[in-house]
DNA sequence: AAATAAATTTAGGTAAATCTAAATTTTTTA
DNA sequence: TAAAAAATTTAGATTTACCTAAATTTATTT
């Protein structure tokens, strides 16, 4: 199956906006993609017929697993191009992502799988967030900075993300390693930093990037 | 400006089929692009309002010095994807056509400029064809397998194109080097490839894959 | 529980890029 | 050069992805 770049848009909104196991309604998705609600429901009928969603007048949509799956596929081709682009063609992490969204809808499959390979098969694209397989699954990473952070609760630290020099240079400067042991004080909505304190140190402030590159467990 | 994916495909397929002064057909371009003459039609009085073409009913149609910039950066583009595709990516040289016609279609400049920077500037895609520069320059080099080719005229060899392993073992075998003289003896439709005569040496015939890669000037 | 507000859908249109069939112009040929 | 053939254009539809305005359904308030 191939789909248009404005039915994947659709899917990939859909995606991000469904969390657990709510249902996204149209004006949702009208608003992330800058678009009328009534065009919503139009799209929405089509892709009913394609069995990509499950969506009944006035009640919300959801994914079906099929819609899932191109979902994942498209934010995996994102995600790696993103990759590229910061890492090949030395672009800035706050550049890429309106590239990548072109880029995320050319077909090729065995083109983004070539690109895995020459990329060195990254777990994380440039912003921290996970790149899912060629077979649509999400890399399982705990990470620290999810929606539903705990404060004060002592976790410790099992890996880090894609370890660059770049972020190599900042866990060496704030002496944060595998094994330390540390606790969330505050999030920041701001800029959506975190407050964090590790064992024997005073408490500082880290950024979202760090805090998606860290991977924790909870203290035993 | 930006141009629909169509439209740039139509400016492309003008730009390769206008050689030296002719216009262009409708039916030429129908065929070429895989569609109908009277689609043709249509769209050609729409690149006319956007000053890309000379056009005039029952007339055919010619770039305007516009519309040849945009179809040389075009072509930049996808040969500079082809060239990432084969060198970078692995691909055959006979499969990456196809996946470079979506590429060729993403529009950011600094993406294409940052792309040749990284590929190492490199001036002949893997099918030999030359890529044009940021400005949308043909670099000069003169070819040997023109459309215009002349036979029995004698050459000398002036450089090669990509120096690659591949082209530099071929070459080694053929004993073809910078300064060798030659002359094109015929030229095989069925294949494009050539049979040349080395001074000093029985003839022997090479693909146009070669060929293209062969800088010559006329002997002195 | 009405009444009002908000969300959503339906109805009817538009622009881009196609198409088929018919009309027109150009070219070839007898 | 007139007739036939080929090329091209026009006219009128179609599909996709949008839109606005009006109607309908659901949610929220008095």
């Amino acid at each position: 199956m191939k789909y248009s770049s404005s039915k994947e848009n659709y899917i990939k909104a859909i995606f991000h906006l469904q969390k657990s196991n709510e249902s996204v309604s149209t004006n949702a998705l009208a608003n992330a993609l800058q678009t009328k609600p009534a065009s919503v429901t139009d799209m929405l009928k089509k892709l009913k017929e394609q069995k990509i969603l499950q969506y009944e007048r006035y009640k919300g949509v959801r994914l079906t697993a099929e819609g899932k799956k191109i979902a994942l596929l498209i934010i995996r081709k994102h995600r790696l191009w993103e990759y590229f682009l910061v890492e090949k063609l030395q672009f800035g992490w706050e550049e890429v992502h309106e590239i990548a969204e072109e880029l995320e809808h050319i077909s090729s499959k065995k083109l983004i799988d070539r690109l895995d390979d020459f990329l060195g098969n990254p777990r994380k694209d440039p912003h921290g967030d996970p790149i899912p397989d060629a077979n649509g699954k999400m890399p399982v990473l705990q990470q620290i900075s999810l929606d539903s952070i705990e404060l004060n609760k002592p976790m410790e630290i099992t890996g880090i993300g894609n370890q660059t020099p770049e972020l190599m240079e900042l866990l060496q400067r704030t002496n944060i390693k595998i094994g330390s042991k540390l606790e969330v004080k505050k999030k920041f909505s701001f800029d959506n930093s975190l407050e964090i304190k590790m064992r024997n140190a005073a408490p500082f402030i880290i950024s979202q990037f760090l805090a998606k590159n860290l991977l924790v467990k909870d203290e035993e």
